[in-house]
DNA sequence: CTATAAATGCAAATGACTGGCAATAAGGAG
DNA sequence: CTCCTTATTGCCAGTCATTTGCATTTATAG
């Protein structure tokens, strides 16, 4: 995701740019490999600019969300991770328990043979979701 | 998952079996191949045993989950879904996005190749999640 | 039967997230 | 540049699933 695409479809979407919103922005696009929780994202926010409040990071991430441009999922029982979208076509990522780096996998084993078996049981499916989970680099040398 | 397992683990954990508790497993080997909310399986419950309580409910799925003996996910957003577990060999499912049946598919997609081509990008992967989304016969028939 | 520790019920707390509303400010029209 | 419309923000209160504290009840080993 580049900050040209980003700009280009808020502009398109009558968006206005804000101090606020263009701090989200960037350390979104700084952290563009990584599943940052809404309270990370704060954070980093407002070393940046203190002048950042947590209802307008959730309504911007929503923003960026309806947008398709935000990627979100769960990091645990009751927190979401959002991270700007990578790439436009079918992809999977490894990501790192402990820091939440994700790395794309441009590849996806489900063969269409899966498919059929699950249509042979009665599912039509419609997607599915598939992440490895793991340590990355630089964690699994912390670790030792 | 068999009741007998069940207890025999539930006893070797030196837990008591209560009315409560009872009803709870029972519900929940009567709904195995099903995800369910807390809430959902409350109300299951509380048709069979008015004398069930929220707290109860969640105090118990979270002793099976620590023995291991339940399977959980975020259903969405912001509520998890709870089965017990079916087999104790690896494994993924497909879910039904209407009902949260799942079915077991006894199958792993995921090639040593993929494993190394993670490995050689420098993460250790430990785990992976595979599911499949869908509709199960019964929803997509009541679908047309 | 009794002692001990597990389990329950209730109510209050938590924590991520959302919604209402008044105040602020972006940015296009003129 | 100025003005006007409307997006955006901040604050604060609300929501909702889940958790916790604590007094009370109950299972079960011995
Ligand atoms: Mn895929
Ligand atoms: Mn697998
Ligand atoms: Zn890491
Ligand atoms: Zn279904």
């Amino acid at each position: 995701m580049t900050l040209d695409n980003l700009l280009k479809t808020l502009h398109t979407a009558k968006c206005r740019m804000t101090s606020q919103r263009r701090t989200i922005i960037d350390v979104l696009l700084a952290n563009e490999n990584t599943l940052l929780s809404a309270d990370h994202l704060l954070k980093l926010c407002q070393q940046k600019n203190p002048d950042i409040n947590t209802t307008t990071v959730y309504r911007n991430l929503e923003l960026l969300d309806a947008l398709k441009l935000m990627y979100t999922v769960n990091i645990d029982r009751n927190t979401m991770g959002y991270k700007l979208v990578c790439h436009d076509y079918h992809h999977h990522h490894m990501i790192c328990l402990i820091c939440g780096k994700m790395e794309a996998i441009e590849y996806c084993p489900i063969s269409p043979d899966l498919i059929d078996q699950a249509t042979a049981r009665g599912f039509s499916i419609t997607n599915h979701n598939l992440e490895l989970y793991g340590y990355c680099h630089t964690c699994h040398t912390d670790l030792l």
